[in-house]
RNA sequence: GCCGAGGUAGCCUAGCUGGUCGGGGCGUCGGACUCAUAAUCCGAAGGUCCCGGGUUCGAAUCCCGGCCUCGGCACCA
């Protein structure tokens, strides 16, 4: 039994076309496998817990439960929609899965791979607990920009570790916050460093995008990982008042949901996952989750003595009509209310998906390309040849029974290996394109006979021309059905087969009489108004983007007045070593001669800023940056993240204000 | 600056253990056909395989040096 899995998505929020980048081939794998003859068992789940998740519920006045509920459901129905079929779909915050966490956390105690260190984190007096990262609020100490716990993430960007933010408030209630010592747990990943050496070298197999990534990190730098939080949602760490870290019981859910899927079928999960060491899982995941799936999940599972999974295969990055995905400014397209709304056939997208380039390769998605690979490929190539086809037989004989050429057979055969190839080695486009390309073969030979001519002379000639074809469209059906499960089960039924039970050998076998109703016409058009309407809805939501960080919030002049801007005249400027971005610039702001350091090295030289008036605000809080201090702001217009100088109009002398 | 992944015709891309390797698809142009969802089929045009060196009898493919793009880290006062 072979398991595979898909990261798990998280119910903070609703798919969009990046989640399916990873469900859509992880079910087109599982679907050729059964093709192939193997028995695969496919699970997924909702991840539940975690800070964003509880925080959101609060914002929302909602508990974690009912918010996780919503998007536990939406998920289910897009994947049912998009017939992405699991064997088990669960949930982290479920029974079974908290006792499978808990055993395993125990188990990693037991080992000697979790001790416990004080920490200091902020704490709130008036709700009279302590703050998770995300719960806190404060000034950073590096930029002096407004930051949350874990990171400055108005300001400098900044990773933040726990008790270094300045002046802390409590994000609830708003009231003051202090710094308390608290006990918490470490997982002690540095004692897996030669483990994981190993494994990533020698054992685990998968996309080359994964396995050099988590190479790279072990080999680097790997540190001890705090597995304990501060939260009521989520599973308990035993013996103590906190909760385990989301990513602790995230992967276990592959476990439990197993045992799950296992229970429901009559088999033995253990088989799977405590089956020596590696077993034959693949992981199915986004380039974002590689740090977890190739190091630290497998360092539990050896720490608790569990299997190691045999692979992880990393989809590459989704790009929207050009652009980085970006569900803030605008460049996102959601399943539900994007594509299903528009009533499109889920085969389109999964098609699109599959074959728009090699799964390890960030994938574009423009309304345009899909309509033009939809109507072009898919139906012009693929659904014309099948319709032409039991058009004309049906039209013209009703029943075929005729002798099917030895070449059709062959060609049928070579298609076949490569799709098996193809699948072996994750390449779902090349699996696409072999079964385009049996279409391109089946209107090739169509067209080469001329059955229309042949039934005017010789009627049984025609007959075995047509059998030929229908065993190509028999071929068709089968070889794209885990692509573009949908029309082609409605297909396999129509010429009177089980598709659910049928192997990839089956193509080869001859048909030797068919009886044969009229067709449907299997793929609609997308016709070009409607991808104009989509581009539009696009277009609109990027702009509303646009204008919601344009129009931020109204100050009024008081608060202006607090900047104290002036010109300032750069005197020196030299870069600094180890930083491709930064310049330190010696700036004469009137009375004095100010360091400063500036973002502007990547576009300009040192010799070119020397001499130039730049406005600089001159009261904002001193900083380090790559350890030199920087006491004031250049200020600069920013051209598509780049900064680009400005200079006043006339000649004026530094320390001007202004105003 | 460090670490990954890349740079192949208007666009997407295959090939990258060196010698039918310069392929495929979309788009474009010309022709054929009419069974079919103005679908299909045949043919054509289009490329300094990022640039510069080197290894070799021979390089898109290997080595060195650049340039550029994307992602991660660092970082954008």
């Amino acid at each position: 039994m072979k398991l595979v899995t898909c990261g798990l998505p998280y119910a903070n929020g609703k798919a969009h076309i990046g989640h399916l980048r990873t469900y859509v081939p992880a079910d087109v794998y599982v679907r050729y496998l059964r093709l192939m003859g193997q028995d695969v068992l496919f699970i997924c789940g909702s991840d539940c817990h975690g800070t964003p998740i509880v925080v959101n519920a609060e914002k929302e006045g909602i508990s974690p439960k009912e918010l996780v509920d919503r998007y536990h459901e939406h998920f289910q129905k897009i994947f049912r929609e998009l017939c992405i079929e699991f064997d088990f779909y669960g949930r982290t915050d479920a029974e079974y899965n908290h006792y499978r966490t808990q055993e395993i956390v125990k188990r990693l105690i037991e080992n000697g791979y979790v001790y416990a260190k004080e920490i200091e984190l902020a704490y709130c007096p008036k709700c009279d607990r302590f703050l998770p990262d995300r719960y806190v609020e404060g000034i950073c100490p590096y930029c002096g920009a407004i930051a949350r716990g874990d990171e400055c993430d108005q300001g400098c960007g900044r990773h933040l570790e726990p008790g270094e933010i300045k002046e802390p408030r409590c994000k609830i209630c708003g009231s003051k916050a202090e710094f308390r010592k608290q006990k918490h747990y470490f997982f002690k990943l540095t004692a897996f460093k030669d483990f994981l050496i190993d494994y990533l070298e020698n054992k685990l197999q998968g996309t080359e995008n994964a396995l050099n990534y988590a190479k790279q990190w072990v080999k680097s730098e790997l540190r001890d990982w705090c597995i304990t939080r501060n939260l009521e949602w989520g599973v308990k760490f035993p013996g103590e008042d906190l909760v385990v870290y989301v990513w602790v019981d995230a992967p276990i859910g592959y476990i439990s949901f197993t045992e799950e899927a296992c229970k429901r079928k009559g088999l033995d999960w253990k088989k799977i996952w405590l089956n020596g060491e590696i077993s034959d899982i693949t992981h199915f995941i986004g380039l974002d989750i590689v740090y977890h799936h190739c190091i630290f999940w497998p360092a539990m599972l050896k720490g608790a003595g569990y299997s190691l999974p045999k692979a992880v295969v990393a989809s590459g990055m989704v790009k929207v009509e050009g652009k980085t995905f970006s569900k803030t400014r605008g460049y996102v397209v959601w399943v539900e209310d994007d594509y299903l709304k528009a009533g499109f056939n889920p085969d389109y997208l999964r098609y699109y998906i599959v074959n728009y380039t090699s799964h390890e390769k960030d994938l574009n998605f423009s309304w345009k390309v899909f309509r033009d690979k939809v109507n072009n490929e898919i139906i012009a190539t693929l659904g014309n040849f099948i319709y032409r086809v039991l058009h004309f037989a049906w039209k013209n004989f009703g029943r075929i029974e005729g002798k099917v050429d030895p070449v059709v057979i062959d060609k049928i055969a070579e298609i076949k290996d490569k799709i098996v190839s193809a699948i072996n080695r994750w390449e779902f486009k090349e699996a696409s394109d072999a079964f385009m390309e049996l279409a391109t073969f089946g209107n090739e030979f169509f067209q080469s006979s001329k059955p229309w001519d042949l039934i005017k002379e010789d009627r049984d000639k025609c007959m075995d021309v047509l059998a030929s074809c229908i065993q190509i469209v028999k071929a068709l059906v089968i070889f794209a059905y885990p692509v573009m499960p949908k029309t082609m089960s409605k297909l396999a039924e129509f010429l009177g087969f089980d598709i659910a039970n049928a192997r990839l050998e089956d193509a080869l076998k001859p048909i030797e009489s068919i009886e044969l109703k009229k067709p449907f016409i299997p793929f609609e058009k997308v016709d070009d108004k409607k991808i104009e309407e989509m581009e539009r809805v696009m277009l609109e939501r990027i702009r509303k983007a646009e204008k919601a960080e344009f129009g931020k919030e109204l100050i009024d002049i008081k608060e202006f007045e607090k900047l104290d801007i002036r010109i300032g005249k750069i005197l020196k400027a030299e870069r600094i070593k180890g930083s491709r971005k930064l310049m330190r610039l010696e700036v004469d702001v009137g009375n004095e001669v100010r360091q400063i350091v500036a973002g502007i090295a990547e576009v300009y030289k040192p010799e070119e800023v020397v001499g130039k008036l730049v406005p600089v605000l001159v009261n904002i809080k001193p900083a380090k940056l790559m350890g030199v201090e920087s006491k004031g702001m250049i200020l600069a217009a920013d051209v598509n993240g780049k900064p680009v100088l400005l200079h006043p109009d006339k000649e004026v002398p530094p320390g001007s204000k202004i105003k």
